[in-house]
RNA sequence: GGACAGGUGGCCGAGUGGUUAAUGGCAGCAGACUGUAAAUCUGCCCGCGAGAGCGUACGCUGGUUCGAAUCCAGCCCUGUCCA
């Protein structure tokens, strides 16, 4: 790997955000001697963002610690088209109330991991609905359209994909990419910026706004993806028994949010210390070379870290103690909870907790001796759990009935 | 507007009149083994009900039939080609 000079590729490459760049040499050069404005898009679809995008988010982070200017790009505008990249169908449109309040619930979690101000290397928020919700049609083909060939576009895999596997592909989503180059232009109109980050998705689109603003402004700017975050047996980051792992407290409570980072394979610990926590690399190194149960110690760390840095030092400590007392055999207080009058059965209690779908499910998980009380496996499904009772559904997840 | 192909459970994909709640794969859940890991093996995987039964379900709406996801008609949507 090239030796970095500049702090800030020096950062993220050591911690391994880096998988493809436009032009290392040039933005190494840049980092050295200016601060460099850098943004990455978020979309605006969910009134959360989960940890798919925490590598994004991460990204931006270590900008602001190498000195550089983090620019959070909400996807306002570019929300309502939709990106097409790796789906295989069109998203439903969104209307502009639910993103307004979509962006407003996902500023929320930035102000956990970046500085906003007006200083030079304080983060700074913008919508790009602010630009492209009032351009014009004929006056942006002039000046824009004509800078891109349709020839291009279709041999991009976002489109390509689509086309292969003969699904539609409207207008609309393909106009999606000319949008986001515009972005890169706009933003470099505006806030000086020179870079722009994303997953590897998105080097494409990336690339295309680096061809626009050379091809319209002449500025030189640079791009860099960051890897594709998986599991170490391949499968998608991201999952938990109860869906996606949210980042905003109200999608997913900080107990389970602990417990996630908890449950990381062996294999990645390494990794994910290093893309997920602040802590300096040769503790990292220390931690991942743990052996055999010992390396539960260093998972331990990173839920900690993780878990502190997005909902704070206090809650990453009582989602520990819960974790301890639970699987030691008691119950913490950050368990989740249902309330006895909505718990009557214990089929009831255990679809309360969202542990299951349906009653059906609980059923079935009664024959397979997955349900316990006070861990005692119980096999009715007239069970009636008490206020105070932990109910376990499988090994991990756990909860309590509530009074009332 | 025309010709052809297609729309099946979270996804992929069989099924082309009954024994089909619908083969198989993936994803998911649980049990065993462990370390709240991975791998492996086993079971489960539409809902309600006391696993006797009932209700929903194969793009939508009607029709044929004792009986349809399977046949017919119209409509909607998607793709390819033609205009």
């Amino acid at each position: 790997m090239t030796e970095y000079r500049s702090e800030l590729l020096h950062l993220l490459s050591s911690r391994g955000y880096i998988h493809q760049l436009t032009d290392a040499e040039g933005l190494d050069a840049l980092a050295q001697k200016q601060v460099v404005p850098g943004y990455i898009g978020f979309d605006a679809t969910a009134p959360s963002l989960h940890v798919g995008s925490l590598v994004q988010i991460m990204m931006l982070r270590r900008m602001q610690q190498a000195g550089h200017k983090p620019i959070v790009l909400m996807g306002g505008g570019t929300s309502k088209i939709g990106d097409p990249s790796l789906r295989d169908e069109a998203r439903k449109l969104m209307t502009g109330d639910v993103i307004q309040q979509n962006i407003a619930s996902i500023q929320r979690v930035f102000a956990h991991f970046l500085t906003f101000g007006d200083g030079p290397a304080d983060a700074v928020m913008v919508n790009n609905a602010d630009w492209l919700d009032t351009l014009e049609y004929i006056p942006f083909l002039r000046d824009i359209g004509q800078h891109f060939s349709v020839n291009r576009m279709l041999s991009f895999d976002s489109v390509k994909l689509r086309l292969d596997r003969d699904q539609s592909l409207s207008f609309l989503e393909f106009n999606y990419m000319i949008l986001q180059a515009y972005d890169f232009l706009e933003l470099s109109r505006r806030a000086q910026c020179r870079l722009q980050m994303g997953g590897s998705d998105q080097w494409g689109n990336i690339v295309n706004g680096i061809e626009l603003s050379r091809r319209v402004d002449g500025t030189e700017v640079f791009g860099l993806t960051s890897p594709l975050i998986t599991t170490a047996d391949g499968g998608k980051m991201g999952k938990t028994a109860k869906g996606a792992v949210w980042l905003n407290e109200e999608a997913l409570p900080a107990y389970d949010y602990w417990q996630f980072w908890r449950n990381t394979q062996d294999a990645d610990v390494g990794r994910f210390l290093r893309l997920f926590t602040d802590l300096p690399l040769d503790e990292i190194a220390r931690l991942e070379k743990l052996e055999g149960a010992e390396i539960n110690e260093a998972k331990k760390m990173l839920a900690n870290e993780a878990t502190a840095m997005i909902h704070g030092r206090d809650a990453a400590t009582a989602a520990a103690q819960t974790a301890a007392a639970t699987f030691a055999g008691g119950a913490g207080e950050d368990l989740p909870s249902v309330p006895a009058d909505a718990a009557s059965t214990i089929l009831a209690a255990i679809v309360g907790l969202g542990f299951a779908a349906s009653n059906k499910e609980v059923k079935r998980k009664l024959d397979e001796g997955a349900i316990r009380v006070n861990d005692e496996v119980i096999r009715d499904p007239a069970y009636a759990p008490k206020p105070g009772d932990k109910i376990s559904f499988g090994k991990k997840k756990h909860g309590i009935i509530a009074e009332g």
